[in-house]
DNA sequence: TGGGGTTAT
DNA sequence: ATAACCC
């Protein structure tokens, strides 16, 4: 785990909490004299704040709404939701600027902004098309891309940075402007290295950002730092559709600025409640707490990452996503309590699914179905049961075989009796279906003549949509 | 409160 | 299989 980290990028710091040298160089002069230079082409430059790694959050503004207003593009400039049942799940800047806030109640958004045009947004086909795309394109500047949302990306750009610095030469050091803005405004010195590795970086990012701009018609803000997590914490510093790098003397103010512990990535409610529990509820309090304390309440492994978190260190790589690990389609609905109206949404479920199979490629060895019972409290109360599918009926996947369907359904009415027994009344809210344990199809299923006749080709997959290289405002 | 995803235990 | 996290 710690074995690729960078440690010495985030150098032992045992103050580290305290304030900041005043000096000009931040916490170069801390450093052993021996790491603050080095010669890169002959130019003699400081690296004291030597970055191992660069790497780019790329978050799209308000995806959902985005794609909608490039499907009809009559909602341009016009306040506007997206709903998924009563839940307003995202909207555009013109509705934030009325007062909207996300995640609300379709009912609330309304009473704020009469005027809110919505649109619903339970199917994710169209956003989880166009996601794909951002990742494939990204993918032309950098293998290392990583998916952690339909809207978000990391991309590890050091490779890049280091060519780019390899390439052009001190010459390129003398007029190496940033692309836009810095954390906390600091001045970027010619001088450091890890700032001229943040300023290419930038560069790239900008690059990035035109890219998807130009050829998806979508805008969005990234986050330029030496980490994910960093990287992650600055890219909304500026919104909508700018972006920002962190220079490593500006880590601690950054994480300083966060008044709550649970907007630190990683940090969710549970955590958060857990160490409320212990007296932790600032990022400060959490920082200077004993490992010991927080090793005896959520175990060695969980506190030492939260250690290195609060202190904006993080040493886990970019992993290249490539295609989903599974599918799975739900509906959440107000009452259910027929064994037939189950039978039938999951068949509904299933057959959406098939689709998605089918245009994937893969086939999967491995069903999951997920309910919510409405009983008691909350929505925690979710509960899945997953079995193998049995190798006859994978290998019908994807063959356009139509009793595929009603096998698989079969299959998973056996999961839901697992779960539910239909004699006793029974009420449930929610039905989900997950595929995974996906594998890519034998050779011998892609040589029949069946696979090349009715598989699309990737080449149409990628013409769904098609944006004009102009500026679309 | 929705409809997805991931990783760790 | 569950529980936590992300959006």
């Amino acid at each position: 785990m710690e074995s690729c980290g960078e440690e010495d990028e985030e150098a032992p710091e045992p103050d580290w909490w305290l304030p900041e040298p005043r000096g000009r160089f931040g916490s170069v002069s801390c450093k052993p004299a021996i790491l603050g230079v080095r010669a890169v082409h002959g130019n003699m430059m400081r690296s004291g704040s030597d970055l191992r790694r660069v790497i780019v959050h790329l978050d799209l503004d308000c995806f959902y709404a985005q794609v909608e207003t490039i499907c009809n593009p009559e909602l341009r400039g016009k306040p506007l939701g997206v709903q998924q049942k009563n839940l307003l799940i995202t909207c555009n800047y013109e509705a934030r600027k009325l007062g909207v806030k996300k995640t609300t109640t379709v009912k609330e958004a309304k009473e704020k902004c009469p005027e809110l045009l919505l649109v619903k947004g339970e199917d994710l086909t169209k956003y989880r098309e166009m996601s794909y795309k951002v990742t494939a394109l990204l993918e032309e500047f950098t293998p290392l891309v990583e998916r952690l949302a339909l809207d978000e990306n990391f991309m590890d750009v050091t490779e890049m940075v280091e060519k780019r610095l390899e390439e052009w030469g001190k010459d390129a050091f003398s007029q190496m402007p940033v692309s836009g803005h810095v954390y906390g405004n600091r001045t970027v010195s010619l001088h450091d290295l890890a700032h001229v590795k943040l300023a290419i970086g930038s560069q790239i990012a900008a690059e990035m950002r035109e890219s998807v701009r130009s050829r998806l018609g979508l805008t969005g803000c990234a986050g330029i730092a030496s980490n994910k997590l960093l990287a992650k914490m600055v890219s909304g510093t500026f919104r909508p559709n700018q972006q920002t790098i962190l220079l490593p003397e500006s880590r601690r103010d950054l994480i300083a600025h966060l008044d709550n512990i649970k907007k630190l990535p990683g940090i969710g409610s549970k955590t958060a409640q857990r160490l409320a529990a212990l007296g932790l509820t600032t990022i400060c309090s959490l920082q200077m707490c004993p490992a010991a304390v927080l090793e005896k309440e959520l175990g060695v492994s969980a506190a030492r990452t939260l250690q290195k978190v609060c202190r904006g260190e993080d040493d886990v790589p970019v992993t290249p996503s490539g295609p989903p690990q599974s599918l799975s389609d739900e509906d959440s609905f107000k009452k259910c309590s027929s064994e037939v109206e189950v039978e039938k949404k999951v068949g509904e479920l299933i057959a959406s699914l098939l689709v998605r199979l089918y245009k994937d490629g893969r086939k999967p060895h491995t069903i999951k179905l997920t309910l919510r019972k409405c009983i008691t409290n909350r929505w925690l109360n979710r509960e899945g049961r997953q079995c193998p599918i049995p190798p006859h009926v994978v290998q019908k996947i994807g063959t356009g075989d139509s009793s595929v369907q009603n096998q698989l359904v079969a299959l998973a009415m056996k999961l839901f009796h697992k779960m539910i027994n239909v004699k006793v009344l029974f009420h449930i809210t929610l039905l989900s279906v997950c595929f995974s344990n996906l594998k890519d199809a034998p050779a011998s299923a892609k040589q029949s003549i069946g696979f090349y006749l009715t598989r699309p080709s990737s080449s149409n997959c990628n013409k769904l949509v098609h944006v004009s290289s102009e500026p679309i405002y």
